[in-house]
RNA sequence: GGUGAGGUUCCUGAGUGGCCAAAAGGAUCAGACUGUAAAUCUGACGGCGCAAGCCUUCGAAGGUUCGAAUCCUUCCCUCACCA
């Protein structure tokens, strides 16, 4: 693979926001280590790490090395850009099992072998160690604080106020780059848009202390046509974790994207090629109801992050609640994916009867229990307005109680369903 | 440190003694239409309750009053300007 196509390919992709001149001479001139640092300010990653990551990739494809850093040192500080505030600090103990459980994920996505092998990499291995007057002496005098009162992150701070902490964050950045250089020979730094500033920090330490030409490039935010965050559903972020995001549930995250955002995604997310993607293009022109191009996205997506078979039990399970297959016919085999995809919960018999009569059950109660609705008064709501279905039969409010016996598919499940597209799985137990 | 303004239900933001669970917009949820899309329209949107109604809520704690988000006292916090 050649490595000067990246730049272009990245291009195409809308993947590059902003980046320094020298950048497609560096990228072209051989092999390149390029890192990105990823903040271990949660215990798992979300679809939009996915778009930075996607770089890493796309760069080892053409023969650069990707370097992955973990930034358990910097989560230590908490870098202020594009915070309005200030932030609370994580607890030491925090940042490590952040840093451990981010580490895990990101080793996924790369290749560890080759030429171009991958490397991981994790800040706190020098920056806890630092010792401060070397630190000032070092690196602190190659900045001026003229110029660090310039960047963005410090600027739009300077109303609602900053800690000397945040404000020393991007020295720490402009050291880990500095130091990746002369440990991987790293000279590229990759980023979201956010991150500019902290990344040309970077740039003018390794120019005055190793006299090397460093370079940057960022990515642009993901933003969605309605204006509302990407990544964000009703339920919350998209987390890379099945744990917290069942694969079916991420499936259908990328299936539901807009036919106007579906485009823009498939070059962001995807690594299918240009001639591919732009067939996709055209049948969301042509046949939208397809949606063939949300289809092969959310396939392709669900099968970097969680692998084919997730992707398969996905399909089964969105196949089930949206297709026209009948509860009543499905396997043991099928419930047993159900279980693991779908929202599940199990609950004792006696929480789910009406009252003064225990053969039946009451709907509000297999709502509350099933997590579809908040409270019984949501649930009452849910019902009177007509969003509620039981094993896929939509029920009216005349029908507050059911019978047990009926309700009941190879004698405990229960699908009960909350609109068009939300359906939680229930066992009951004796 | 001084002066001024303010803290209302997820957010913005009305309300200044009873008609206030509290306007309006946004967000969210459901329904219709559709393609598990968007836009649009309709409805809902503190908790419990079939309901009547009850309970909790308007920064915190007290107080005045038949009755307070609205008045008084103290406290906490935020913002703006001045220093």
């Amino acid at each position: 693979m050649q490595t000067t196509g990246v730049l272009d390919e990245l291009e195409w992709r809308g993947l590059v926001h902003q980046h320094t001149d020298g950048v497609r001479d560096a990228l072209g001139a051989g092999p390149v280590s390029a890192y990105i640092g990823f903040d271990p300010t949660g215990s798992s990653l979300h679809v939009g790490s996915l778009l930075v990551i996607m770089i890493l990739v796309h760069l080892q494809r053409h023969g650069h090395r990707p370097i992955a850093l973990v930034g358990g040192g910097t989560g230590m500080i908490g870098d202020p850009s594009g915070k309005s505030n200030e932030r609370q600090l994580l607890t030491p103990d925090q940042v490590a099992a952040n840093s451990a459980a981010i580490r895990a994920q990101l080793e996924r996505f790369l290749d560890f072998t080759g030429p171009g092998a991958a490397r991981m990499r994790d800040n706190a291995d020098w920056l806890t160690s630092l010792p401060m007057v070397e630190f000032l002496r070092d690196t602190g005098k190659h900045f001026t604080v003229n110029y660090m009162l310039q960047k963005d992150s410090v600027r739009s701070r300077m109303d609602a106020g900053i800690s000397f902490t945040e404000f020393a964050y991007m020295l720490l950045q402009a050291y880990d780059f500095l130091e990746l250089r002369r440990r991987d020979g790293v000279t590229l730094q990759l980023g979201g848009s956010d991150q500019w500033g902290n990344i040309t920090a970077g740039i003018e330490l390794i120019r005055r202390v190793d006299g090397v030409e460093a370079h940057a490039l960022t990515v642009p935010l993901v933003t969605n046509s309605s204006g509302t965050k990407f990544g964000k559903t009703e339920a919350g972020a998209v987390w890379l974790d099945a744990e917290r995001t069942s694969p079916y549930a991420f499936f259908q995250f990328w299936l539901g994207t807009e036919d106007r955002d579906v485009g823009r995604y498939l070059r962001f997310f995807t690594l299918l090629d240009r001639t591919a993607i732009e067939a996709l293009d055209s049948q969301v022109t042509s046949a939208p109801e397809q949606r063939a191009a949300q289809r092969a996205l959310a396939r392709d997506v669900t099968r970097r992050v969680h692998g084919d078979a997730a992707v398969d039990a996905a399909e089964q399970v969105s196949s089930f609640f949206f297709g026209g297959l009948d509860p009543r016919d499905l396997s043991s085999d099928a419930f047993a994916i159900l279980r693991a995809e779908a929202p599940f919960s199990e609950v004792p018999a006696a929480a789910l009867e009406g009252e003064g009569a225990a053969a039946t059950y009451d709907v509000l109660k297999l709502l509350t229990a099933s997590g579809l609705a908040a409270s019984n008064g949501a649930a009452k709501r849910l019902l009177e307005q007509g969003g509620v279905s039981i094993n896929k039969r939509k029920i009216t409010s005349a029908e507050r109680q059911i019978p047990a016996g009926d309700a009941l598919l190879r004698g405990e499940y229960i699908v009960v369903g909350k609109g068009k597209r939300d359906f939680a799985l229930l066992r009951v137990s004796c």
